[in-house]
DNA sequence: AAAACTTCCGGGAAAATTTCCCGAATGAAA
DNA sequence: TTTCATTCGGGAAATTTTCCCGGAAGTTTT
């Protein structure tokens, strides 16, 4: 083993889930948390800042979501490793994380040493993935589910969410720092590619596929 | 204050997330971590033989809901403290927590300080709430947001099942012999007396309240 | 290096829907 | 009988949706 510890970056929302992980973390001494972010533009500048080699995500964000900042974070700079840690276990949010850049995806429900895995994994530069994601995904290539969601871009489908989520079209574009109007052109575009034609419609669907919940 | 420490037990359905919470409140000696389960059943095992003073309880669990899981605690020790400590930050889901006899609600947004906080207000016998849910629950009750649904007349409560099941103004207007004009008008009226601004919040809460299922 | 795609962003403008106004018909309640 | 809630729909302005377009920027192909 190397002499050097992984310098690793943690953007969760939640205070509490960070410290939690951190603690966790901190009882392995091949690894070293040198920085953490509850939201996207925090987690932009300490990445800036310290180059972390490994980032653990969560999705779930305030303002812009998880795969926009993914997206975010890799065109910046492509051999940023990010590891997604999150409570969601289906596989929309997986195909999205993977096409947006990330090398890994661990949900909340693993057991604690499969996180600490599976960052050495993905600083390795291997790629790492929840058993029961790859079980899913491998299932729904077969039942050839989440055509339709595949067609989506990283922003679409982040646009998407926020619909689902009952935002408005102009607090999308608020958050996204756009104009009503793209969002209302993006609207349009991804109820077609969905193949559905109403708002209703796509919340159902949205709500099926456990990219919102009901709330 | 007293020399015993405070006897916690935490359910959490992810196995991180209790680590993350044991390492945080072992810090604290006045508390002490006892027992710490994954689901309702285990929950109840634990609770029956060491009889912790505080159940930490985190309410999105697998199997059934984290709420018949208080009911059920309550029902065997109407002294069991129960202190919620969830991501929902919506006022339904603290309502129900509070009825089914939780001392607290905490989201897991707060400041990691205070869910120590609340844990010794909980054992002291105080309730404890996260300063955004107790504003949020003063606003829905100036606005009243319980009595809107009774106050749908038949008619509107019909169009509203149809409308949430993804049925277009047309196809409503069809089956129930009206003009197409009359439905639309019935949907504003319907949004504004339930006091959503769009489809789609009419569709969350429908699915919500069970009025119809996401398909 | 040039050409061909893709993605992202928004303007224009017609079409559709939403919203708020109104009044009439019906039936039940006071 | 008078009042009131409810059902039904027209008028018309305001808003949103939709489809069209093209430019900018980055990628891939040739």
């Amino acid at each position: 083993m190397t002499g050097a510890a992984i310098k690793v970056m943690l953007v969760d929302d939640h205070a509490v889930v960070r410290e939690g992980y951190r603690r966790l973390l901190e009882k392995h001494k091949d690894m070293h948390i040198v920085a953490d972010a509850g939201d996207g533009a925090t987690a932009y500048r300490q990445y800036k800042a310290l180059r972390p080699d490994v980032i653990v995500l969560d999705l779930t964000m305030p303002g812009k979501g998880g795969i926009e900042v993914i997206r975010h974070l890799r065109k910046w700079d492509n051999s940023a490793r990010v590891l997604v840690f999150t409570m969601h276990d289906n596989t929309a949010y997986a195909i999205q994380a993977f096409q947006a850049g990330a090398m890994g995806y661990i949900t909340k429900s693993s057991q604690p040493d499969m996180l600490v895995t599976a960052i050495r994994e993905v600083h390795a530069g291997s790629t790492s993935m929840s058993p029961d994601i790859s079980h899913k995904l491998a299932l729904a290539r077969i039942a050839g589910a989440h055509d339709s969601l595949e067609a989506l871009t990283a922003r679409e489908f982040d646009i998407f969410r926020m619909i689902a989520g009952a935002k408005s079209t102009f607090e999308i574009a608020t958050t996204l720092n756009l104009s009503a109007k793209t969002v209302a052109n993006y609207r349009s575009l991804i109820k077609a590619k969905l193949g559905v034609n109403s708002d209703i419609e796509l919340t159902h669907l949205a709500i099926r596929m456990h990219i919102v919940e009901a709330k």
